[in-house]
DNA sequence: TAGATTGTTAATCGATTAACAATC
DNA sequence: TAGATTGTTAATCGATTAACAATC
């Protein structure tokens, strides 16, 4: 299908998403490029360029219709599909993601939760119960599993990663401080949150560098 | 100082960090850009180009010594600070960040944590008390507060980041699903947590896509 | 010194922006 | 029809990769 569309595009899929809905909860019918551009501070030639790498959803002198478009980006981001996930490590951030409704109203279906911990074992979130790790395996095949959520310290993951890949999990959300290694047809998404806060860090502190000479 | 750096590099100095961190444990003494490109999947090039952004950190014929290059790009980072933050939202997320170790380690220091839900309000993280809402103002003043973490539903994160710029904080790290307005010398970090779930969605469904024609 | 590898310039590639003809 | 705005091509800008002279 779709040449590959760059990764830089994908990004930006989910933040139209985001204001298109708000759009729409404001029975807003149309809208431009140009308009859109000014609330989403980007330009609008980007806006036209990315979405036509997926097709033309507006119409001229007209622009954008907000349902159509929402709908559109919706399918493109294969929101249209339910997925099956289970959360590997129930610490608070795995209970957060667990607990986290809008994920379920996105399409993605918490079905299990495992913890090597004996004290979590048996623990509910939203129902869902905490099962020990052993489980893991049986659990993935008998339940559909398609996305693994990987919350556990980076020392464990690289196995943890490895077992779910052979008993056919197709993608990992990994929260591990880790770079998983997985075959071409496992989609892995990192998120690092202390890249992330050191990030922050660099920008707090090459601000101050660029004003040393301001102040006073 | 130095020439604004893209944020393309930043994104790429804390997996360098983590790297060199690796090899410092196993105690590796030097390496090269090529021998690094390795591991990380990345070009010597790009190593080379990134790092000379700050400054000349190798030595021809030798490579770059472990140790050095991994306190180098600590200071570039601003990791030889140590930042005062308070978390605003006491929910699983909020208390997930509290309560993880290793941004201690980095200079990170959790002085507080806020909710409006009276029911958390005296909980504790760490030894850490769950304050009421009303109190940030003065704890910020109080405590020289630089971060503030935003753990809280997108519906208050506009108005809480409007009282958190006008009580002195500097930087936000942001996991409210919102685009926040504020000064441009507050830094702001998002975590879109949902964002990062739908890429993970396209990229399932278009490596499905793309390998309709080849099943059977 | 000879070999290795950086720092840096030049070439390439990709992404963003600008411009405008097509068309609703 | 006239005005508006898209879809798309062309121009620009920035980031990545390649190449190699400098130098340890």
């Amino acid at each position: 299908m779709d040449k590959d569309i760059s990764q830089a595009v994908i990004s930006r899929l989910p933040r139209y998403l985001r204001y298109l809905g708000e759009l729409k909860d404001k029975n807003v019918e149309r809208i431009s490029s140009s308009e859109l551009s000014v609330l989403m501070k980007v330009t609008a030639s980007q806006i036209r360029q990315d979405l036509n790498n997926f097709g033309g959803f507006g119409q001229q002198g007209y622009g954008y219709n907000v349902d159509y478009l929402y709908s559109e980006i919706s399918k493109i981001l294969g929101l249209e599909h339910q997925y099956n996930f289970i959360i590997i490590g129930a610490g608070n951030l795995g209970k957060a993601l667990g607990g986290y409704l809008n994920f379920e109203k996105r399409g993605f279906i918490l079905k299990g939760m495992f913890d090597k911990n004996p004290d979590l074992i048996g623990t509910e979130v939203r129902g869902v119960k905490v099962m020990p790790m052993e489980e893991v395996p049986a659990f993935i095949k008998a339940n559909n599993i398609d996305i693994a959520v990987l919350t556990i310290p980076k020392e464990g993951a690289v196995l943890v990663a490895k077992v779910l890949v052979e008993n056919g999990i197709r993608a990992i959300w990994n929260f591990a401080h880790v770079d998983l290694d997985v075959p071409e047809y496992v989609q892995v998404e990192n998120v690092h949150l202390s890249d992330s806060l050191m990030k922050l860090s660099y920008n707090i502190s090459s601000y101050m560098e660029s004003n040393k000479d301001k102040e006073q």
